[in-house]
DNA sequence: AAATATGTGTAGTATATAGTACACATGACA
DNA sequence: TGTCATGTGTACTATATACTACACATATTT
């Protein structure tokens, strides 16, 4: 599923059930020309800026991380955090690359409780 | 100290023992202009793409990672790596943010030495 | 039936990214 | 002292990114 068709589907999903999830409307209230938003939702264009994508998020209730994974991005403050130390983290995420699901909760977890 | 200087510094190093090392050999070698190379070491234009940068790395014998870091940029592994799980990693490199440089070094070592 | 709202086609724009091409003054060196 | 290499100034260029503006046919609402 493209990130045109997801946003197409859950404003839909949203729209059946209250009329303000128009493209129109949406568009207006993310900031973007109606037709630019249709043009998006159609994969006629590329995703939008990091931006829209969050106002989109926060509009439909969804993941902003998700969403512009979909559109092939990575938020700008995970890449600062990576920036910062990136001989620490781009090792470390090579590593996590293929641990499982599982084992990424768990650090995150232990971390989270932090005991170092 | 910013990119291209650090470039600079560290290809200036490496003539002094080397005169392939020039700003003209070098560039011919990673495959861009010997102007442009000189621009880039003095800040006078941003920093080339991902690939030059890493053929930089190579060239020069550096980290591609921090070079990356350096030119405000994130390497596309890594992305692609976030962007297949972007919850699982948004969260945990959130958490990791503040954690000290040992405790990363301890999970990829734990990591690497996977028991799960 | 008239007014209003809706989605979309076409055309165009501003800015950023990632460079090339050529010329020229200076410096090294044989 | 002539040749060759070096670093850099100026002037372009091609492609991508991130949109706007307007018009129009088709619903939907009043």
């Amino acid at each position: 599923m493209t990130f045109g068709e997801y946003i197409r589907e859950h404003r839909e999903a949203l729209k059946s059930e209250d009329r303000r999830f128009s493209v129109r409307q949406v568009a207006q209230r993310i900031g973007v020309e109606p037709a630019y938003l249709s043009k998006i939702e159609r994969g006629d264009v590329a995703p939008p800026s990091e931006a829209k994508i969050r106002a989109l998020a926060e509009e439909l209730g969804e993941d902003p991380d998700v969403l512009l994974a979909m559109a092939g991005k990575v938020s700008t403050d995970l890449q600062e955090i990576i920036r910062k130390r990136p001989q620490l983290f781009a090792d470390l995420i090579r590593q996590l690359k293929s641990a499982p699901d599982h084992a990424l909760l768990r650090i995150a977890r232990d971390v989270r409780d932090g005991d170092w």
